[in-house]
Formats: structure tokens, sequence, C-alpha cells
DNA sequence: CTCCGTGCAAATACTTTGCAAAGCG
DNA sequence: CGCTTTGCAAAGTATTTGCACGGAG
């Protein structure tokens, strides 16, 4: 029903870019990284893919962190930390307790639960080393 | 050590109609709330004095919704449930598993875990009964 | 009197949108 | 050829900032 859409090598390049990184990235950081491949690429686009694969469920987002909108290419269920000190987003496996919160939460609140984020912070240990 | 702050009715006043609230109120809101009983408050004053209070951990943000950063007066520990159909925001206890899932991850990053957040997302009742 | 807090307007920063041209099927 | 995608630039929207003035201590 959604066949409504064309091939399209830049499209494909901006989920490439997501996927292939570790990184929870900003639509700029997107476009900045594919700018010199494709030298005419403008930053609509990457904001209107994005969005759209949003949409889609292709692609997840963290939220705005900073004012700036962060996406992940792994759609698999889990969390994420981030370090209040250098501001890097780490990805958490998701706790098998979770399910049950999950559902208790639904019960408590009568309604219908589609999706859970977990947001940890605090200080990496990186950050911790160096101090 | 940070006591350079004078008393001023209108700083009382925003964080007063945060706190009376059951809501989640945006920058706007607080400042449409106050606009009535302060005909010259103006929005700069109520985006300065909730930064300020969110710097001092006088309050919370949860966050941006829909490109609007949303806060909260209670900063008890709790989690939230957005409504993705009517956006709006409601409060959830956190569960009793959480301490230990908070523990766990600590010790899986080996990294120092201040604060914990959690969102839910999905129908609230309201939404589901008009449907 | 000396700072702090504020109104106001201008400036930012990020994101979205309108439209004509280029691309896919 | 009909519909989709794109570049570009203009428009939006939410938030921040500079500055001069009135108020607190």
């Amino acid at each position: 029903m959604n066949k409504r859409q064309n091939y399209s090598r830049k499209r494909e390049a901006i989920l490439d870019t997501l996927r292939s990184t570790k990184t929870h990235p900003t639509a700029e950081w997107v476009y900045l990284q594919l700018k010199s491949q494709y030298p005419d690429l403008s930053l609509g686009t990457v904001y209107r893919n994005l969005s759209q694969f949003k949409e889609d469920g292709t692609i997840v987002s963290l939220g705005v962190v900073n004012g700036q909108e962060h996406f992940d290419g792994d759609i698999s269920p889990h969390s994420h930390f981030i370090c209040s000190h250098c501001g890097s987003v780490l990805d958490v496996p998701n706790d098998p307790n979770l399910s049950i919160m999950f559902k208790r939460t639904s019960q408590a609140l009568d309604a219908q639960i589609e999706s859970c984020h977990i947001l940890f912070r605090g200080i990496c240990s990186d950050c911790m080393k160096k101090q």
C-alpha cells in the first residue's frame, strides 16, 4: 500500500550512513558526512528523508538533545546512556525486567503502551578515568 | 556560594505556576498563564528563569516534545507517559524493579549513573475511548 | 550607589516548506 | 508520460541574547 517509493541513490546513502555508524547522529552530521560524496546534496533532503524514515519506522529518534534531534539506525529495543560530562551517547541493552514493567505500567494507566525508552544520565567510564 | 540572587516576584510566580499544575508545561504555557496577572511579563524572562531553575536543579526538563521543551516542577524520581495521539504527558510512578536495573546497567557500562528517566509512548485511555 | 532582573526587539539555531527542475518506472 | 525526489531559498518556530531602565539591597 505504500509502494509509491522510487529508488533514490541519495536516500539509500542517508540510511546507510545512519546504519554504519555507532554514534547517534543529527541531521546535520549526516549531511556533512555525505556532502563530499554528493556535493549537490541539500540539507532539506536529509531532513525530508530522515523524517520519512522515522515515520516508516525504519529509524528511530532519540529525541532532542541540545536543540538537535538525534537519530538511531538501530531499531532493536535498547536504551541509552548520555554522559553529562562529554555528551556522548552509548547504547544500553534492555533489561529483561523491562517487559514486566511495561505490562505493569500499561495496566496502571489503563493505556496502550507502544514503546518505552529509558535514558540514563551520568559519567561514562572514560570521563571517570580522566578525573 | 551562589547567594547572589535578589528576590523577584516574577521569578517566584513562574516557579509557583510550574509547581501548582499537574501538567508538564512549556515555557510558552507558563507565559500565557501569568500574562494576565503580570501584563508586562516578557517571554524572554520566562525562558531565562526556567533555564536557571533547571540549572539549579529546582525543576527538571522532560526534554523536547514536538519542538517545545517541557518542564516538570516535581523533581521526585518518576517517569512519564506521552500520548502519541493527543500529546498529553502523564506521570508514572517508578517501578520498584528500577533500582535493580539501575545497578545492573551501572555495572555493565562501568559508568556512574546519576539519574534515569523512562519515557513510555502510546495511546492514553481518554484517546482510546474516543475511538 | 551598585548589581540584579526585566522588557523589548533583534538575533540565532534548527527544521520545514514551496516550487520548478531532474529522475525513476 | 505520470508520479516521486531534489536543490535552493525562503519561511517558520522555539529559544537566546544585547541593551537600557527600574528595582532590590
